[in-house]
DNA sequence: AAAGACTTCCAAAACGTTTTGGAAGAAAGG
DNA sequence: CCTTTCTTCCAAAACGTTTTGGAAGTCTTT
């Protein structure tokens, strides 16, 4: 290339880059030069003295077989890479079967690859490679749903405590005052934040908090489905259950439809996300709608500005949306 | 790091790759130090030798805020991303917002990524950039759903005309004759593959073809919703339906409900896809289920086939499957 | 003891860029 | 005409590996 233009490759390079100190005309010939040869610069060359690749890092522990149904990772993906695109980074997906999870942390694959920062979502609070990640104080890093502090760290939520705020105070207003709890598991930071606001609400509208109506669903179908029989079986006073999440809430409405009962009117149930199923189920599930998109969106821009060294926010927290649809009404017991 | 374990790179390369031109000693030592000092070898500098990154390009082009619905683009993604880590390949999504369209192609962004293959589904089979990375005949590339023949050339799809017979036939047996279809754009190999399944099945089973019951719904919600209007007004004789996605399905059910019909009494309508929503709507949908995880890891074995030199059959076909739920019924009209 | 065959190591080149520190020539100022 | 200051270019170093082509030492064979 630098030979077909006849110059150095140094000038090639200031050229292209935009420098000043080349004449406009061997610009002009430079330019010419590259379109004819069809000339790309070597992104790895390039990143090997920069230091800089360009490119994100995305962890998302969910992207497997199972996690199709609540597309959540993938929403938050298109959000992350709507804004990548936009800012001209790249995207690397680390994928980590359980083979190399015991011989390759995130870090190192991180570290390895070179990339300039990561997103990650879906872990567990307690993960130890999310520590280690964390730990390592000077790589760039986005948390979603995962709090963490530090001059690199960004964190990414959406309002959980509003949220279920919301989804309490909408089934209070519909006359409830036995509303159980279906909540995720407790290495889920949104699963006690989503219980706190449910506590809080209760409480603030003079229902006492009662421990024994909160069950663990562990954020899947079937773990919504046994929980709801749990209620149904062993609590009949209560006519409204709050789940953490959408998926739960599926599984819920199979136990309710087994038991012979219905859904809204013999028990209310109010979800969380707002799945893509949510609005095509029957009934269509009245929940809290979280803009997942929006909030890789924002990961993605919080990645890059901590990468470029930009003062930033370093929590970013989104508001949530009740979305009353078919899965909850008026409380008919007196 | 070769200085804290007193050797030369050259051994540290040589030891860490599992030559036998180094003392089982040295090796010890190499890599304790190695150990020691948490090095990973930096995986710029080895692509930049061996021209090799274990880096696969996918290029899905409806990985957008709008695809989250029907989440085939991430079941497909979820199956690369799985056979990709257990070969010990990374992934690099490249996404293409419409600034960057312009002015970087796919190849390019390809080339100067240095990826070592790229997968692509969801262009349309006239996209200008899909003919570019696949005239660059030394570029190993996978298509997902569009046909090309070629020796770095790979087609992954699934038999769609023996999907569309199924689904057919699964009518003709439940007593319809007069059956409708609501196709997608023309633009995609399936639809004409889908098309020739149906129009074959009829005229099989004695059932003359009638174009002027073919209409595009453009694989949309929408789009469903409009054809089926159509259907409804213009051939009150149908009396079922067969949609080249199940998404149409969808937008048709709203259409069908709006008229006042009843699926399936009114009408029966068989799908195409099997996506998460079609077991959880009401009426749950009669759809031909295409394994779209096994599609993307079929993908992403092919792929890494070709790169690494195998011999490979360049096409894999997977078979489908009649979902029979709720949303198709035995004929009522005489 | 010399020659040959192994074993074990390394220096140097190469990969394709960016960056650094000038150099050569032209223009400007005295 | 001699300095000084721009303008425009480039050679060389650097990035961190792998690969190539030996070199030194050791062991075997004759």
């Amino acid at each position: 290339m630098a030979k077909y233009a006849g110059v150095s490759v140094t000038t090639v390079s200031r050229a292209l880059n935009g420098y000043d100190d080349v004449n406009e005309g061997t610009r002009q010939k430079i330019q010419k030069a590259a379109k004819e040869l069809n000339y790309r610069p070597n992104v790895l060359a390039r990143s090997l003295v920069t230091k800089k690749t360009r490119t994100l890092g995305v962890i998302l522990s969910d992207i497997n077989r199972a996690g199709a149904k609540d597309a959540m990772a993938f929403e938050i993906l298109c959000g992350i890479n709507d804004r990548a695109g936009e800012l001209d980074y790249e995207i690397m997906l680390f994928s980590t079967n359980a083979k190399k999870q015991m011989s390759k942390s995130y870090s190192d694959l991180c570290k390895e690859r070179n990339v300039d920062g990561a997103i990650i979502s879906g872990l567990r609070v307690q993960d130890p490679y999310l520590q280690e990640v964390t730990y390592d104080s000077n790589f760039p890093c986005v948390l979603i749903d995962i709090p963490a502090e530090g001059s690199c760290l960004g964190h990414v939520t959406t309002d959980n405590v509003e949220g279920a705020s919301m989804a309490v105070r909408h089934l209070i207003e519909q006359g409830h005052r036995h509303i159980a709890m279906i909540n995720g598991h407790n290495d889920a930071a949104v699963s006690l934040e989503r219980l706190s606001g449910y506590r809080k609400t209760l409480e603030k509208h003079g229902i006492a908090y009662r421990p024994e109506l909160v069950f663990n669903g562990s954020f899947s179908e079937e773990g919504g489905c046994e929980a709801m029989f749990e209620i149904l079986l062993h609590h009949p006073e209560v006519t409204a259950v709050f789940s953490a999440s959408d998926l739960m809430v599926l599984g819920a409405l199979r136990a309710v439809e087994r038991s012979g009962g219905k859904v809204p009117e013999t028990i209310s149930i109010v979800g969380y996300d707002d799945i893509a199923i949510a609005s095509y189920s029957s009934p269509k599930l009245t929940t809290i709608r979280q803009n997942k998109y929006e909030m890789g969106y924002q990961a993605a821009q919080l990645l890059v500005d901590l990468i470029e060294g930009r003062p930033v926010n370093h929590k970013i927290m989104l508001h949530n949306e009740l979305m009353i649809r078919e899965s909850t009404s008026p409380c008919e017991k007196p």
